[in-house]
DNA sequence: TAGTTTGTTCGTATGGTTCCGAACCAAACA
DNA sequence: TGTTTGGTTCGGAACCATACGAACAAACTA
């Protein structure tokens, strides 16, 4: 059971809907904001269950989804068979989706277009090319981006 | 009725999906897909129905959605009482709300790095601060971009 | 006025997601 | 081997979003 104020449940809240907004099914995203406010950097399952009010199938289902995409680490310490769940924060990983997502329509659309033909209406045409030259330059910018940031040695 | 092949049927579906899964409902997704599909740069409500098979219902709520969010343009000829409804596509959308997003997820951090207070574990408290910079450099950064693209008089 | 066209709105139904409680399983220990 | 602890999985219930059909409204025609 993690002691929490007022507040620090509301921001638990808050960030869970953003979450849940990028995604995230509540339970989730309700762990992971958990995991984030709280003063301890690691919480046992128990703690989950008790603080956020979910029962241990959602706590289960939720922890599932947050490590198999990166959000959050496991480790148990010696002697204990408890688990204990850790908060990943990865600055890139917005990014990557972003990127990934971006991609993946730039796909899309250069199928897109190719599938229009000549025939079809070449404004139309012409701006899905215009996407596919900006979504390019835009993946390209972001390498870049992501490449000057971690030189600078601050993340 | 509109004609289309079935690999451009296809299409429609398959950017129907990738629709879907940032946020549109399933009629909003598809009716766009098959604005940019279509050899006819408009098509009528009618065109809609028929071709997607979706009732008026889920059309007209469809369309609404896509116009409120700047997604469709609608115009009426001279003389027609039917409406033409036409894709907008603008390749900053995406990047607009990615910044949108990022920039509420900012503040959000700082809240909680403020309500954490300095009894909080540092290393979570020093990640989350890390979480900021970055989101901030990037924000200054696409800001950037966007100028760049457009100076390029590519867009 | 009566009828046609062009959509919108409402009530109901359906599909999908997520939750809970309970049953279950695996590990440690008596 | 039996018991406790820590966690997963299953079945059913509840909820939310969305689709359909039908009724409705608005604008034009005859």
């Amino acid at each position: 059971m993690v002691k929490l104020d007022p507040p620090q449940r509301e921001w638990v809240e808050a960030i869970g809907l953003f979450l849940e907004r990028s995604g995230f099914p509540p339970s989730s995203a309700r762990i992971y904001g958990l995991l984030l406010m709280s003063a301890e950097p690691e919480l046992s399952f128990e703690d989950l269950v008790a603080t956020l009010g979910f029962g241990k199938a959602a706590v289960s289902t939720g922890l599932r989804r947050l490590q198999e995409t990166n959000r959050v680490s496991e480790r148990t310490r010696p002697g204990e068979r408890r688990r204990y769940f850790r908060a990943r924060l990865g600055p890139d990983a917005g990014v990557d989706r972003f990127r990934a997502f971006n991609s993946a329509l730039c796909d899309l659309l250069e199928r897109g277009i190719a599938l229009r033909g000549s025939r079809a209406d070449a404004e139309i045409t012409a701006d899905l090319e215009a996407s596919v030259r900006f979504l390019r330059f835009l993946d390209v910018e972001l390498g870049g981006l992501r490449a000057r940031w971690e030189a600078n040695g601050d993340g």
